[in-house]
RNA sequence: GUCCCCAUCGUCUAGUGGCCUAGGACACCGCCCUUUCACGGCGGUAACGGGGGUUCGAACCCCCCUGGGGACGCCA
């Protein structure tokens, strides 16, 4: 048998960390075993359904590089299919309109909840319904009355839940449109999916699906139902926790290739091990090492692999992200460094792109202002002399090159029998404009003389003034 | 309320009856390195929710309680 998967998300906003991480177990499932990997919109709900989000999903599945092998299917292609086995289960019997009001349903509800129990169809039309006139009538799945259904769910183990409890749930609406359990159903049928991998918000859909599924006398899938993820504060996550949306992660300066190592990590592990290349990911990934309990998403986690990522990454691979996000701010990178050397220096002292960024405009544009604090602390007096010799020196330099340009530095600490602080950082806040930056040779080099000079000599001129 | 799921450091987790005086990672706190910011190195604080069983022996198996989450739509 071969293996087949999807991600079957519903195109109501964009696509969050959550379902990044049940399209990601299922992408690596499929890779893992050669299968199939299906992308499918589940749009049945014309109201609430954009193809503004079908794009963001489809965007954010494309940053992530979750590619699918099939898709994207929309459901909304494929009514007359569904109408088609809705016909079919009414006349075997399995399935039969209800005519009952929206009204009575809810006051059927209420009592229930009233009478402290579950709320569910009381099957009122189940054995013939005279028509009413003017009321499209909805149709229900007849489910069984009696026995149990088991799920031998891949991940939280055998689940069995009483007929009883379940109710004969709307298949088709008023308007004869197809509803939610009966498209999936068709769909994973028809698409012959065999691994059903999806949050664990479903599992109890999952029977009402099995006993469709059995009426129509189709194979039933295997199901993997993953645990939900948590805001850091153990609740539900949600737009208050901040970033939800894998899109902004890209904008928070995340690698995707972070992003998935972080989130294949939550729920899932393979011995101790906290960093995995995709390959890692695929090759090692097993379902029944899925955790069966909830986690709660932790940013500072994914800070610090988002951080390994950008240290051991390939630098022309970080640079053409960090490139996006010196577009971001506007910066014309055309001017300066490389920005494959702008990386390699700046990487270990960046968590994120954004940070890296921002840390090195003044490699291509001159800074307004210095620092307050640095330029307080550093350009005392007497740092005016200090620069005023380092002008002279790298004036003088011929070859502009780290090794030179350190030692210039470190001689002149020498011979005016200063700390190396006292020369190092009020050079540092004169060309960086703040009191941080890569080591100063490396920031002299990537800099450049033209740059290097001017400011030197603007930051004399600021000092003097001053004084 | 009813049904379903879940339960190891603050967080992610290892652990599947003896290897556990419970291991790793993030965060946090010290120390070292250091011309800034960092990286790095070393060390530390910190957990099996509670109660019953089963067993020679339970973090691991069973039951109850508690706590958390989910579902109960003509949403998906």
């Amino acid at each position: 048998m071969t293996i087949t998967t999807r991600f079957a998300p519903s195109p109501t906003g964009y696509l969050h960390v959550g379902g990044a991480r049940t399209a990601l177990f299922c992408w690596l499932y499929a890779r893992k075993l050669g299968g199939k990997f299906i992308l499918r919109i589940e749009d049945t709900d014309l109201e609430r359904s954009t193809q503004e989000s079908v794009n963001a999903i489809i965007d954010g599945m494309a940053w992530l590089g979750l590619e699918y092998d099939e898709g994207p299917y929309y459901q909304t292609h494929r009514f007359d299919r569904y109408k088609t086995i809705i016909q079919q289960l009414i006349e075997q019997g399995d399935a039969y309109y209800c005519y009952c009001s929206k009204e009575e349903l809810e006051t059927l509800r209420n009592q229930q909840m009233a009478n402290k129990e579950k709320p569910r169809y009381n099957g009122k039309c189940r054995h013939g319904a005279h028509a009413i006139e003017g009321r499209e009538p909805v149709v229900r799945f007849k489910n069984p009355l009696e026995g149990v259904v088991t799920i031998e769910d891949l991940v939280k183990g055998e689940i069995v839940v009483a007929n009883q409890e379940l109710d004969d749930l709307i298949i088709a609406r008023g308007d004869g449109s197809p509803t939610y359990n009966l498209t999936v159903v068709v769909d994973d049928m028809d698409m012959a999916v065999s691994h059903v991998i999806r949050g664990d918000d479903h599992i109890n859909n999952t029977p009402r699906q099995m006993n469709i599924l059995k009426a129509l006398n189709a194979p039933l899938p295997q199901y993997a139902h993953l645990p939900m993820i948590l805001g850091p504060d153990g609740a539900r996550l949600s737009k208050r926790h901040g970033a939800v949306s894998v899109m902004q992660y890209r904008d928070d300066g995340y690698l995707p290739e972070a992003l998935l190592n972080y989130l294949v990590r939550l729920g899932w592990s393979h011995g101790d091990q906290e960093l995995f290349t995709i390959d890692e990911m695929i090759a090692y990934f097993e379902l029944d090492k899925v955790n069966a309990s909830a986690a709660a998403f932790n940013t500072e986690k994914l800070l610090w692999i988002n951080h390994q990522y950008l240290m051991s990454s390939k630098p022309e691979q970080v640079a053409q992200h960090l490139s996006w996000h010196m577009g971001q701010l506007g910066i014309d990178v055309s001017n300066g460094p490389s920005l494959e050397a702008v990386v390699i220096a700046q990487r270990e002292r960046c968590k994120t792109l954004v940070e890296m960024a921002a840390a090195s405009v003044y490699f291509f544009k001159d800074f307004d202002a210095y620092d307050e604090k640095a330029a307080k602390k550093n350009f005392t007096a007497g740092a005016d002399q200090v620069l005023q010799q380092l002008l002279e020196q790298f004036s003088a330099l011929l070859d502009w090159e780290g090794e030179a340009l350190h030692q210039i530095v470190l001689d002149l600490a020498e011979t005016l029998q200063l700390g190396l602080g006292k020369v190092a950082q009020p050079l540092r806040v004169a060309i960086c404009g703040t009191a941080m930056s890569p080591a100063i040779d490396v920031t002299l080099s990537l800099l450049g003389r033209e740059k290097t000079l001017s400011r030197i000599q603007a930051a004399i001129d600021h000092i003097q003034n001053k004084i």
